[in-house]
DNA sequence: ACTGGACATCGACGAACTTCGATATGTCGG
DNA sequence: CCGACATATCGAAGTTCGTCGATGTCCAGT
């Protein structure tokens, strides 16, 4: 497993309609830079963390669940995982940036990492 | 292959601080509707598209390349993988509907479906 | 202390993904 | 028509991912 990253970092895909020199046809070598490989990996391994139906609906639940948190117990039945399945996503989505862990007595409480989904939101618009 | 999907198709993930019946502890039954399977599998799809650095640089390039569009001998050398990887990525882009094909003689170029990453933009800022 | 419940971790299996070389298709110039 | 080139498609190999059952860990009652 690529280790997901720590948290989305917010970084454009980098457009800024700069005149590149016109070679005649095709294949003109100089595209300055793209996007950085470090960068392009951090950003994918976000977007990974939400490439996936199960997590979007752990995501969506949370999300319109009162106190906008929810513990395990309540994410079980909607997603119609087993229990292990679900901790897992739900440890995919932390480490990702996107939901925060509170233990509280024998339970476990996510809620949304505020800004998260903004930012990725963002990222997207910028480019 | 699950089949990328078509075109990014606009849904939020579905919040709205409706209150639920709140039972005392924990596990109330009753979460209504979180995001229907087929909403968050079509989802999935579009992030799945983004979720690759190596794709994630192919539009970043396409996108400040003059004209806003690409040949496939441009994108070769920038991301340094072959030529047959290199036309995998630019279809699951275009299947996915972020990018849109047009071949003018022997050169197929690649350009940014206009409002496709904003929607997705959207999409996350709507959660 | 012991039992029961909530959650996390581990190990394994099948499916999907990324990548490549080889090959097919299609286009232009001679 | 033929050879050179630009892309697409086709297996195949290696890796990653999603899922589960079994197990470990921690907390609250009795």
């Amino acid at each position: 497993m690529t280790t997901f990253e720590l948290t989305p970092v917010g970084v454009g895909l980098g457009v800024d309609g700069g005149p590149v020199g016109s070679t005649g046809a095709c294949c003109s070598p100089l595209v300055t830079e793209p996007m950085d490989a470090a960068r392009a990996e951090r950003l994918a391994a976000s977007f990974k963390a939400l490439a996936d139906p199960t997590r979007l609906r752990l995501l969506s639940i949370v999300a319109k669940s009162e106190g906008e948190e929810a513990c395990v117990c309540d994410l079980i039945e909607p997603v119609g995982l087993s229990q292990p399945t679900v901790s897992h996503h739900l440890k995919i989505l932390t480490t990702a940036g996107f939901l925060e862990r509170s233990k509280r007595g024998t339970w476990a409480y996510y809620r949304l990492v505020p800004g998260a989904l903004d930012r990725m939101s963002q990222l997207l618009a910028d480019a």
